[in-house]
This record gives structure tokens, sequence and C-alpha cells, in this order.
DNA sequence: CATGAATGAGTCTTCATTCAT
DNA sequence: CATGAATGAAGACTCATTCAT
């Protein structure tokens, strides 16, 4: 996973194990606060809980983290690479068609929701409304995955040889679809706590999002 | 606005004047709490600055509010009746078509999150991850504006003469509709910070929810 | 009762009635007053809370009473005025000897703690350990109650020709006395809450204190 | 004194050394609470006073007591340990006599009321009246006292080869002295603060106290 | 006189952060 | 490096008291 001083040099075994031994630390340490976080949430979770769950002192904790919001960073962008990671290999899989594209809505419901709900949680419900630069990051990592989508949608719309109503069109829908996917894992997963629910509903998401892209698109031709 | 003690009896014009100034006071609380939370965040105020904003003493404020969590909790109620209400009255102005959902949509963004752009900003920002009761009041509007929606596009259905492809498709309809405007608002309007953007993209957007609401129509077979 | 202002000039009607009135408000908040600070304690009862027991604003209560701490003084005043009044009565039903005292030492447990439980709450707990006013009236009370005891004590001793081991035998007698009785009240009536039990133990107690003053008797040597 | 952490493991020099310190803080704060508690009272005391006057920070109180009625509580205990073990040796060093019992009464009100006037007005005065649970641990202690008083008195009686006149006369007697014991030091020491008065009447006290006892003797007959 | 809303000083309590060992 | 005790700033909240009506 996350790396910490990327020393890779020659190293003694001893020195090699005291490696090791940080990055799991370091792991230890974020997942304890992940956990927590998604849980009790990041405002009812002490510095000292974190380092209780990961059997460390706080003293430690400070030692790979500058602050509790430094905490909170760190651990969105770990939830930002894996989210990313899984949409790119997603994505990849697909043909660049709107079909594949479907696909890979039902399956961040059906696949990514479900196994990584704490992640989700994070995301999408305790990093909101927390400090200035939590938000910041918060905005790139939508932005980002905004962005990944867009670049989708125009590689389906070229492959298609079709063109959208305007040149905002793209990100207009990015934008739509990161909104759904969103609200439909809150909706039916965090508040309804049933990931059976969500499993019947991810074909119907895909549909209306499929019918928005489709919508933007300029009249065929001619 | 807020009514604190609607005791519309009988009153002297004395009692009548205290009874306004009552309510004047609530709500001057009310409104800088708003002013706040929205602009510095909710864990990032103080019931003192809200206290000096509304030019009234810290107790004043707990003479009103039990807590700074209900002052929260009365706010979203506000939010809420405000929201609700300006979207009844929306609505109500359509003739149930999806021309007219969509008028609404461009309205709800062109509108609504330009004028209401702090009660927008504390019900999809500061309002979230807090306290579980907090947390419960926010569901319930969302689910209350969910089913708001709902009632719309199966009356548009009905008049249509459609139906739609399964029993849950207006419910997950209505969830991706809350969800595109929720972070179309947050994208251009709250991180952009740009109100001539929103105006742009409002029609596409209402051109994307469109789609997806058409594509979940069961097919217009004889 | 207690006075207020006792203007007993040429009144009218109305006048009179007002003046009543006023007494009876003073006293509801003086109730409602040793009715709380006995059942839930000095610092736990608001002035709210006495003021709605009593059916008055909080305002009244500082029209009749200058502040918190006044309320009980005049409390404690009531409680003294109402025990030592009791205590005199019941003395002068004996006829200055040994048996009479014991008499009203059993009457103590057997009547006036049943009967006055909440007095003898505030006297021996609700009044101990606040400011340094209150607690001079504290020790005013017992030293005029002890001065009450070691009286009789006297004027019993001379009826039988007896003296005392020393001159400051009568007041250790009294002091020793009024701490029996509080002792046993405490203990058997407001911590055990068993009025049955009083009734059992006040006869012995009155034994031992019988017992407590003939031993401080000089031998009844020529 | 009070320990804190009993782990009587091997530990090295250091760890023992900041073992050693760690209690001495914590008896540091507990020795300044009682100091404040005794002179100014318990409500009348802040925190802050106490964290000043045992020269630690008011997070450092917090380390070390859950909150300030915890304090009391801890404090409580203390008193209750060093009365009742000081109870205990004094009660050894007598052979069950009367004449004993008599020493141990006069040793108290001149050895341990004069050498611990602080923990005598905190047990009599400062604890008294506070919250349910204070209030709880205070009886607790009184009847534990009670009892160790009983006990020496059955086995007087025994000695003797007397009864008593009832089968709660043992207890009673137990109240009736500690209520002696408890007047007498309130009067004297911490109303009239006169440490020389109390020498005096020491002995007459003890007096009192063995007529008491006697007097509830069943009838010595064949 | 009675009312009860407004006041604001006073405290407890939390907890992120530091640092000596 | 790890530890965990110590720090102290910050803030929520209470409630006795006042005073305009």
């Amino acid at each position: 996973m996350a790396k910490l001083n990327d020393t890779t040099g020659i190293m003694s075994r001893s020195a090699q194990r005291r490696q090791r031994e940080k990055e799991q630390r370091f792991n230890a340490v974020l997942t304890a606060a992940e956990t927590l976080f998604a849980s009790k949430g990041y405002h009812q979770t002490s510095i000292e809980e974190i380092a209780d769950l990961a059997e460390v002192s706080t003293g430690t904790v400070y030692f790979y983290f500058k602050n509790k919001e430094d905490l909170l960073m760190k651990l969105m962008q770990e939830i930002g690479f894996v989210l990313r990671k899984w949409l790119g290999d997603e994505l990849e899989k697909t043909d660049s068609t709107l079909e594949g594209l479907s696909n890979v809505g039902v399956a961040f419901l059906q696949d990514f929701c479900v196994n990584y709900t704490e992640k989700i949680t994070i995301f999408f419900r305790e990093s909101v409304g927390q400090s200035r630069e939590v938000e910041e990051q918060r905005r790139d990592l939508f932005v980002r995955l905004t962005s990944d989508i867009k670049d989708v949608v125009v590689t389906i719309s070229n492959r298609l040889g079709r063109s959208f109503i305007s040149g905002s069109s793209p990100e207009v829908i990015a934008v739509c679809i990161v909104g759904i996917y969103e609200r439909i894992a809150c909706h039916y997963l965090l508040w309804r706590g049933d990931s059976m629910e969500i499993m019947d509903v991810a074909g119907e998401t895909a549909s209306f999002m499929r019918g928005g892209v489709e919508h933007l698109f300029a009249p065929n031709g001619k």
C-alpha cells in the first residue's frame, strides 16, 4: 500500500525489517483511523482511540502524521488512490462503449461500495465539512474522478462518431454521474444499510445514467 | 418565517410587541448561525461568535436553543421547510410534463441555489457527518425530497400513459435526480463559486435528467 | 407563620387582602424551596424550579428574597423557629426530670423528625458546607439548641440537688445530646428511610442519653 | 499512602522513578484538593485553584481524576482509610474494656482531630449534601465506623459477661457514639477553632459516652 | 408588584499536541 | 523511535441575578 520513505537503496537485513515495521505501523494507524472515522465519525474519534486500536501510543501517531487533519488527508489520499485505481482498471476492461460504462456503474455499487464501505463512508460523509485543506483535497478527488469519467465519455462519443450538444456536455455528464452514484450509494447503502437493495437498483441506476448520457449527444448527423 | 409560540389568543398591544421581538431574536440567532456555519463551518463557529453576530448574549442563544446541536437541527428544519415549499410551488406551476420538470431543475440551479447559497451550503456540506440526530434529520429531509420528486415522476408517467421498467424505478429516478442536483450545485456553485457557469450548465443538466427519466420508461409497446 | 411587614396599622380591606396575598406568596416560595432543597439538594435546585413549584416568576422570588442564599437563610430561620418552639413546648410539659428529658428525646424522633422530615433534612444535610453566612446561622441554631438543652440539664440537676463533675459538664452534655439525636435521625430516618425502625430505637437512644447525663453528675457525696 | 498502579513487577530504575513521580503528582493533587476543600469549601474551589496549588495544569488533574466529584470521592476514600486505620490501631491497643474505649475517645479528640483537622472538616462538613454518589460513600463510611464501634462494644460486653437490654442496643450505642464525637469535634474544633478547649472536654465526653453505654447494659441481676 | 426574557461571568471539561525519558 | 504523561487553550453550557415593561 502506502510507502513512507521509499529509500530503495541497499539495506542491511535489520534495516529492512525496521523499514517493514515502520510501514506496518503507519498502515495500522491509518486502518484504525479509517475504521473509527467511518463508525464513530471524525470529530467523535480521539487520537487516543486510534492509537489504542492500532496498538501504538499517541506519540507514535504523531510521528507518522503531522496532526489529526493530516491523518484524514492521508486517508483521503489512500481512498482516492484505491478508488481511482479500481475505476481505471474497470474502465480498461470495457471497450469504450455505453454498455461498458453501464457495467462499471453496476460494479461500483455491487462490488466497490459493498467491499469498501468504510472508504465510501469517509469519502462521502466524514470528510465533508471539515477544514479548508480537507475540503480542497476532497474537491480535488471529485474533480479527478469527474475528469476520469469525462475522458471515458469523450472516448465513447468518438468511437460512436457522435458529438455533444455543447462543449461543456462531457463535464456536465461526468458531474451528474458522480452525483448519481454518490447519492445512490448513500441512500441505499449507508442509510438503509441494505446491501441487498443496492444489488437490485444497480441496473436501473445504470440505465438512468445511460439515458442521461445519450440525451446529451447531439442529434445524430445530417 | 419561524414562529416560536403561536399563542394566537387575545393579547395586549405590548404583549404582541414583545412576542414579535422574541421571534425577531430567535430569527436573528438562527440567521447568524446560518451565516457563520455556511462561511466558517459548524465546528469552527463558536456560540459566542453567533451571539455576537446576532447582537445578543450567549445566554440568550441558550434561551432559544437547547444547545449547539439544537441550533443546527432547527436550522435544518427551516432549510427543509423553505426548500420543500419552494419545490412544491415550482412543481405546481408545471403541468406535470417532463418539460415542466426540466424547468424546475433549471430554476433550482439558477434561482434557488443562487439566492439561498447559505442554505444549500449547510444542507449539502455543513450538516454532513455531525451527530446521529443531525444525520437522521438530514436523511429525513433527503427522503422527503426524494419522495416529492418520485410523486411527480409517477404523475408524469401516468399522464403520458407510460409505465416504468420496474416498480422501484420512480424511487431510483428520484434519488438520481437529487444526486445530480446536489453535486452540480456543489461542483459549480460551492467549489467554483461561479454563478455564471451554473447558469450555463443548468440546461444540460436538465437534459441529462430528462434522458435518464425517459430511459427508465418501459418500452412504449402497443 | 412568618410575617413579612408587620404593618399592623389601620388598613383598607383591599390593602389587607393584598397584604395577605403577599404573605401567601412569600410562604409559597419558602415552602417550595424547602421541598426542593430537601429532595434534590440545595445546589441541584435552581431558582426557576422553585418559582415554578411556587407558581410565581423568578422575579417574584427576588422580590421576597435577596438571593438564593437569603432563601436558605430565611428557611433556616423558619426551621430554627419551629424546632425551638417545639422543643420549648415539649420541655415545658416535663417536670424537669430526667424522665421528662427522655420523653422529649423519644418525642423528637417519633414525632418531630417524622412530621418535619424536610426541615430535618435541610438542617442536618442541605445547609451544611454552604457559604460562611449560612454556616454561621447553622452554628447559631446549634448553639441555641445546645443552650436550651444545657438550661434544662442544669435545672434538672438543681432539682435533684446534684452537681456536675465540672463547670463545663452541662455544655458538654448538651452538645453530646444534640450529636446523638442528629446522627440517630440521619442514620435511621434519612439514610434507612425507615420510620418504623426509628420508633424502635427511640427508647434506647433516650436511655443512652440518660446514662450519659447521670455519669457526669458528681459523686453524690455528702 | 495512595497507590495508583501497583504494578509490582520488574521495573527499570527510571521506570520506578517515573512511577514514583506519578504517585507524587496524584497525591499532590489530592492534598491540594483537601486543603482547599477544607478551607474554602468544595463548591467554592475551582479545579484551576487545585491545579495551581498542586503546581500542575488543569489537564493533569483530569488525567488522574475523572472529574471534580471523583476527586472528592477519592479524597473520601483516603479519609476513610486513614480514619479507620487509626481507629483500628487505637482499638487494638485497648484491652476491650470500657476504660480502653474511653481512652480511644479522648485520643480521637486530642490526637486525630487536632492532627487531621482538614480530613475531619471534609468528612463532617464539605462532603455533606453533595451528589448522590458522594452521599452514598459518606454513608458507607459512617456505617463502617459504626460497625467497627459496635463490634468493640459487643466484645466489651462479652468480656464483662453482660448483655444489652435489646438486640439493637449495640448498634444504637455505636450510632450515638459516632454522633457524640462528630458534634463535639464540630462544636469545639471547627466552630470555636479552639484546640485548647477540646483537650478539656475530651474527658467529660468520654465519661458521657461511658455512662451511655453502661446504661444500655441489661440489669446485672442474677 | 409581577413578569420572564436577557445577561454574562464563571466552570468544568475535552483533547490535540508536545516532549522528556 | 516509541512512549504516555503533561499541557493549556478553547468552548460549551449553567444559572443567579437584573430590569424594562
